[in-house]
RNA sequence: GGCGCAGUAGCCAAGCGGUAAGGCGUGGGUCUGCAACACCCUGAUUCACCGGUUCAAAUCCGGUCUGCGCCUCCA
């Protein structure tokens, strides 16, 4: 398996620390609103990669921390006029519906920051016991990037460029820091915000060391797989970086991998745009498994472009996912009992094939696009050659094998239980009555009236289908 | 200014040295009372442009044009 590693700019053979077993830490959200599409990116393509090592039969520990005090939480709170907890907790809750809904399973762990203050602390007392951290006159720890050699590895910066870059920045220069490029590790708090006791000052923490600490406490000096947005490398990874391996001497993280960003019009997406869409609202127009399947039909670092008509096509292909794998269902249900033909040996090497083009996909840096392009080969395949004369090995054999790869890329496929009621049941028998007296009139008003009712009818070679509009 | 990414059919998107996957859409056909589903056919003599390397390039090198991102605690 191999993995695009912005350390090194390059794909990478993955070879994990411990044989067998995966660590990996993606940064999460602040939570002070609603998530937006493009939060939900990198959630969706780390839960994949995941998805896909677990597959491969890896034992993940998966840490994704939620950055519950920061400034814009307690703004939020002051306009509010409550505590930022309550802020914080009310949007945790709301992410993990969101989540949820586009089936992106819990993390082993969601450690938040407000909960691992002391593992900071050590780690930031044990920065300035090494010499890498300083305490300035207004008590603001700050760490010391001059004292880190490798600093901007990661985003392949070098400190010389950074600090000339600064500098102009810097002559306002209400910093008490010793070179532009350091950065916050504890800042002491200001009237009315929420803070913690520390050998320092009355304050709260930086956001870059909340990742470290918990990183740390949950997975250990040394990381597989260190995930995040693209824009986080410069500077909240490379700083993580800094701040782990200052502190342990060891390396932080193996692989980094990040995600691209998610664009509406080909721009970024931003308040000030008025281009910006929560995935809640997202959710009013579209099932969220639709917004799922469209973020991974391109390649994970690749941009992508958001849009209405784009999702309308992602619909329309995951439908016809959808009616493949209810058919293929519908199918082993009448077949007979029987073991594979000679006639299905040819297709079923063939579905056999395309698993192995979906894994290739996968094993080469996730390449989720064309991994959804062995599945719509698998259906097509199935629609193709399984009929009610195909044997029940054969038939199950493909749907088990649609299952389990969509599962991979977290497409839910279980249909839910829905039971029609009553009168509905009556007007699909009125319907199938009237067509077989040919008073075709009759039927097509029926069918309309349950298409008002959100009801679609199919009439197939097996009988009447029913499906949600 | 520094660093980096991208330009493949109407749209989306793989491929990254061996002669252009897949999906959506369009048009035609089969099936069907009709519709829907499904299936078959329909699509790039060509991969932004110009040079170069090679037996061979969308894929490598150089240049041009265009779009975008990071360098401000924004995923």
């Amino acid at each position: 398996m191999k993995i695009f590693n912005t350390l090194s700019g390059r794909k990478e053979e993955f070879v994990p620390l411990e044989p067998g077993k995966v660590k990996m830490y993606v940064c999460g959200p602040t939570v002070y609103n609603f998530i937006h599409i493009g939060n939900a990116r990198p959630m969706i393509v780390f839960d994949t990669v995941r998805r896909y090592l677990e597959y491969k039969g890896y034992e993940v520990n998966f840490v994704s921390n939620f950055t519950d005090v920061d400034d814009k939480i307690i703004k939020k709170a002051m306009e509010e006029d409550v505590d930022s907890a309550v802020i914080s907790e009310r949007y945790i809750k709301e992410c993990k519906a969101d989540m949820s809904a586009m089936n992106v399973r819990p993390a082993t762990v969601h450690p938040k920051a407000t909960e691992e203050i002391e593992g900071m602390q050590d780690l930031i007392q044990t920065l300035i016991d090494k010499g890498h951290a300083y305490v300035a006159e207004d008590k603001t720890v700050y760490f010391r990037t001059s004292s880190f050699k490798e600093y901007g590895k990661l985003s392949h910066k070098n400190l010389d460029d950074l600090q000339s870059g600064f500098r102009e920045l810097k002559v306002t220069g209400e910093d008490k820091k010793e070179e532009p490029s350091d950065f916050v590790l504890w800042k002491p708090k200001k009237e009315g915000e929420p803070y913690w006791e520390s050998p320092w000052c009355e304050g709260r923490p930086g956001w870059h060391i909340e990742c470290s600490a918990m990183s740390r406490k949950y997975l250990g000096e040394q990381i597989d797989i260190h995930g995040g947005g693209e824009d986080l490398i410069f500077p909240h990874h490379e700083n993580e970086i800094a701040q782990s391996e200052a502190a342990s001497g060891k390396e932080f993280a193996k692989y980094w991998m990040h995600n691209g960003f998610l664009n509406i019009d080909n721009k970024k997406m931003s308040k000030s745009l008025g281009n910006f869409f929560t995935v809640r609202e997202i959710a009013e127009r579209f099932d969220l498994q639709i917004l799922r399947f469209f973020m991974l039909s391109a390649h994970y670092r690749s941009p992508l472009n958001f849009s209405g008509g784009l999702m309308e096509a992602s619909k329309n292909g995951l439908e016809r996912i959808y009616n493949g794998l209810d058919r293929l269902r519908e199918l082993e249900a009448k077949t007979k009992e029987e073991k594979l033909l000679d006639s299905e040996k040819i297709s079923y090497q063939e579905s056999l094939d395309l698993t192995a083009k979906f894994e290739a996909a996968m094993e080469d840096d996730f390449n989720t696009a064309d991994a959804v392009s062995a599945i719509f080969e698998l259906v097509k395949l199935g629609n193709s050659t399984a009929s009610s004369d195909s044997s029940r090995e054969y038939v199950a054999a493909l749907r088990k094998t649609l299952e389990a790869l969509c599962d991979v890329l977290g497409i839910v496929t279980e249909r839910k239980k829905e039971v029609l009621d009553e009168e509905v049941e009556a007007m699909i028998a009125a319907r199938g009555q009237a067509r077989k007296e040919k008073d075709f009139a009759r039927a097509d008003e029926i069918r309309q009236k349950l298409l008002d009712m959100g009801i679609v009818l199919e009439d197939t070679r097996e009988g009447v289908k029913w499906k949600r509009a």
